[in-house]
RNA sequence: GCUCCCGUAGCUCAGAGGAUAGAGCGUUGGUUUCCUAAACCAAAGGUCAUAGGUUCGAAUCCUAUCGGGAGCGCCA
């Protein structure tokens, strides 16, 4: 990597002429103006705030040193200090064969020894994920193939809500639609769930066990069963379909049968950071009156809170309901402790924007309990608005009801559902109109870059794979646009790293987009007089290697986020 | 009222404090006897919401205001 190359270099000099100062953040770059040479560094302003020297006179120092070097050709000082760097063609050259002999590794860092638990999903099993699911679903998948290209070791996990008010509901349904099929004119309650999902689960029930249950009380825990089982299964079945694959399926029933809710409690006891409602003190924040919780206040009295306010939360929160039940939140607690313990270097919760209001809360309870939450992160993904022909598609037309996820995926296929969910940065809420998957043209920009994919693929087709280019071959490139191409394949491992550190895969597909727009660019501008195909043989190797490379990388790219790349767009 | 996200070209969006703010769509005009035209080239289009501040330098950081979205339950 040539950046990193430069980097270390600069790096060198100024910790050999400034030894008393901590090296500053600076940054090297491809230069995006060709007048500016091939790379560029800012490193000279930033040390001008620190050493107090002219910008200019430091750039003329680190110019000279630089120079020095056989790999770095010509620097180039502008006002007011920016270094602008070229490098020889041999370490371009050197690069190239690096993404060639690579191949499909290329981009993929080595470990570093490192884990990561990445938990995305976390659908209550109560039904079917739909389009709301779509977007923390791709992205944490993405997410989850980019830690591991920059060497993480990441473990994906999918937190079940199987215990609460929402699962008991999940089971009165089912009972009160298993009673119907019995001709059983039982009412839905009004909380209950309309889906037609509820029926299918109810049959089943009806084929496993009959008319067992008809009037009888004890009916809940079976239904809750066969209700989380079915609805567990459907939510893998999508999950399978979009390509998207947990490693721990993670129970909030398993720590109330463990009792570490009560150990939770416990532990704040011990900590003396609870406090009973009705001996609260003067300072304590039960709840803010202008909140829209006070709507609810004719139910808040009573109970056991949490000193959060003391731990960066706005308000304190309340831990066990006046009649003794533990909230949710405790198991919350005691599942994000759970990971703590597990000795994780990052743990990252991705959550739609609708929970960014937990994102206090936890780290908060977590604070209480001494945990150092500097490895905690989270990623809060926004929503996406959905249209087709200018309309709203959120709700279906005709029945009025949510989009399942797997409806969708089989509308448009796993790769455009991939492509719309990761095309932007995770906490821009934008607009997307649904035909701009039928688009043949640029805007499309899954297509856009799946083209140019193929078009090489087809090119290359008719000679060998090349493994590695001799140093006479390579020295036939010599195009403009041909330097720029392999400058670009080589700051890709970067853009991975960076992709990594920000947990932003849009990154990779802006990059591949511009690798592609250069190449396209470059195939067009040529096809007349430098064809990538000629009669000279070595010249013509050369060129094969070089757009071989830059098809390795886009299918790397679309590798990392989850997308196929084809050799042909004519038989798709 | 409070918290979080956003505000950049007519539209949809890029832009981890740097040089002349970019791309696609749309508009206008060009490029196919030739390796995939699902492509390419060019033109027009901007007070980066507003006002202050920090800095050698701000679309980017800080503060305030305005506008859009999401959330603020003893539901999970």
């Amino acid at each position: 990597m040539i950046i990193e190359l430069i980097r270390q270099l600069i790096n060198k000099i100024v910790l050999t002429n400034w030894p008393s100062i901590r090296l500053p953040k600076f940054t090297v770059e491809i230069s995006k103006n060709s007048k500016h040479l091939d790379y560029a560094s800012n490193i000279s302003m930033i040390l001008e705030g620190i050493t107090k020297q002219s910008s200019n006179l430091i750039a003329k120092f680190i110019a000279e040193k630089l120079v020095a070097d056989p790999r770095i050709e010509l620097v180039d000082i502008v006002n007011p200090g920016f270094i602008n760097i070229k490098v020889s063609n041999r370490i371009l050259y050197q690069a190239l064969n690096v993404a060639i002999s690579k191949g499909s590794q290329y981009g993929v860092h080595e470990s570093l020894g490192k884990s990561v638990l990445l938990e995305f999903v976390s659908a209550n099993p109560t039904g079917p994920l739909h389009l709301g699911h779509a977007r923390s679903a791709f992205m944490g998948d993405a997410i989850s193939r980019i830690l591991k290209a920059s060497g993480y070791n990441v473990t994906k996990e999918f937190y079940i809500n199987d215990v609460g008010n929402q699962i008991e509901t999940l089971g009165n349904t089912i009972y009160a639609r298993y009673m119907q099929l019995f001709g059983l004119n039982i009412k839905l309650k009004e909380n209950a769930y309309p889906g037609e999902y509820i029926i299918d689960i109810a049959r089943h029930l009806k084929e496993q066990d009959g008319d067992k249950w008809i009037n009888r009380n004890d009916y809940l825990q079976r239904c809750i069963e066969i209700g989380i089982k079915e609805n567990l299964e459907n939510i893998q079945k999508v999950l399978n379909i979009s390509g998207i694959e947990f490693d721990t399926w993670y129970s909030e029933k398993s720590l109330h049968d463990k009792g570490l809710i009560e150990a939770i409690l416990n532990k704040y006891q011990e900590l003396g950071v609870l406090y009973n409602a009705d001996e609260a003190e003067t300072g304590n924040k039960i709840r803010r009156e202008d909140s829209q919780a006070a709507k609810f206040i004719i139910n808040q009295e009573g109970g056991t809170f949490l000193k959060t306010s003391c731990f960066g939360d706005e308000e304190d929160r309340i831990l066990v309901r006046k009649n003794g039940i533990p909230v949710y939140l405790v198991a919350d607690i005691a599942y994000h402790k759970e990971k703590f313990d597990r000795k994780f270097d990052r743990i990252i919760n991705i959550f739609g924007a609708d929970h960014a209001g937990h994102v206090l809360k936890i780290c908060a309870c977590m604070r209480a309990l001494g945990i150092d939450i500097s490895n905690f992160e989270f990623l809060l993904v926004q929503m996406v608005h959905l249209l087709e022909d200018g309309k709203d598609i959120r709700l279906s037309k005709r029945s009025g009801k949510i989009i399942s996820l797997e409806d969708f995926v089989n509308h448009v296929g796993a790769d455009a559902a991939r492509f719309i969910f990761l095309m932007k940065s995770p906490n821009t809420q934008f607009d997307f109109d649904l035909n701009i998957i039928n688009s043949t043209s640029k805007d499309n920009l899954l297509y856009y870059i799946q083209y140019a994919h193929a078009r090489i693929a087809n090119i290359t087709s008719k000679f060998k794979k090349i493994e590695k280019l001799q140093e006479d071959i390579l020295e036939k490139l010599i195009l403009p646009e041909e330097f720029n191409m392999i400058k670009k394949i080589d700051s890709y491992p970067e853009v991975v790293k960076l992709s990594a550190l920000t947990l932003e895969p849009h990154r990779i597909f802006f990059f591949c987009k511009e690798l592609v727009s250069e190449f396209h660019s470059y195939y067009t501008k040529y096809k007349y007089t430098e064809k990538i195909i000629s009669d000279n043989y070595q010249l013509t190797q050369a060129r094969i290697g070089l757009i071989s490379a830059v098809r390795q990388v886009i299918f790397n790219s679309l590798n990392l986020l989850g997308i196929t790349a084809s050799e042909s767009m004519y038989n798709k």
